[in-house]
DNA sequence: TTGACATGAAACCATTTGGTTTCGTATAAT
DNA sequence: ATTATACGAAACCAAATGGTTTCATGTCAA
């Protein structure tokens, strides 16, 4: 539990590269808006609006500072992305393609001993 | 050195919900579009076309057996995904936030230290 | 107090995205 | 030979996305 209802999921904030740029550039530490956008080929406003979709995932916190607002990098969402890229590591190790797998499992290799249609990723999110 | 020019880039291809579960669905072995499609609320149309764009991020692999085409996950591309991510694991220890290593950096907290606007992420992709 | 700076909100726009239905074609089954 | 199955391509559509310009507001500086 960490951010009440993310409106903009961990996923679809890092999918875009100038958002990534954005993070990369905030490791740093705290920067203010006008600053930030003069890193970027775009106007104040369209970087304004990246870093909203940031601090909605939760990936940047904000603060004002006088007429200033400073933004901050916060990579504690992106412990989920990790989570999410563990589950699959174990099969990198090409030691067994899926279809390696496929054939191991069982060595029927015909019928239909396909994925249950039910019974398969009983509840998991994602 | 993967895929030759992937028209997909890994972020983009899981940003998708539906995608991610098109991972996990083939994490156990290879399956026939069909069969995929009956796993998820819409057209095997639209399932066709979230695969291709997997296959096109290398994150599937596709084989023709028959009148069917099978697809199965390949993970590989996922690499690149963990490097970026790695580069972001120190921050989450939150013994140091954006924050704290900007003051602590140098105490100035006042002045035009900001990031020079040269000289930041000297050519590094993202 | 007057003017400049920093910023977000709003309205707008083109392109991309995620979905649909319809159709053509290759392969398998009768 | 005919029919049914598996699939992708194409045309289409609504909504989301990434960008713009303009405007209003708050804060700092002269």
């Amino acid at each position: 539990m960490s951010a009440a209802s993310p409106k903009h999921d961990v996923f679809q904030a890092i999918a875009d590269r100038t958002r990534r740029k954005l993070l990369k550039l905030l490791v740093d530490g705290e920067l203010p808006v006008t600053v930030i956008s003069g890193h970027f080929p775009m106007s104040r406003t369209a970087v304004s609006k990246h870093l909203r979709i940031l601090a909605d995932a939760g990936l940047v916190k904000e603060r004002k500072v006088g007429r200033e607002t400073r933004f901050r990098l916060d990579a504690e969402p992106l412990q989920e992305l990790k989570r999410w890229l563990a589950y699959y590591e174990r099969y990198w190790d090409n030691k067994m393609s899926a279809l390696q797998r496929y054939v191991e499992a069982d060595e029927v290799m015909d019928d239909k001993p396909y994925a249950p249609l039910d019974a398969v990723n009983p509840e998991t999110k994602d």
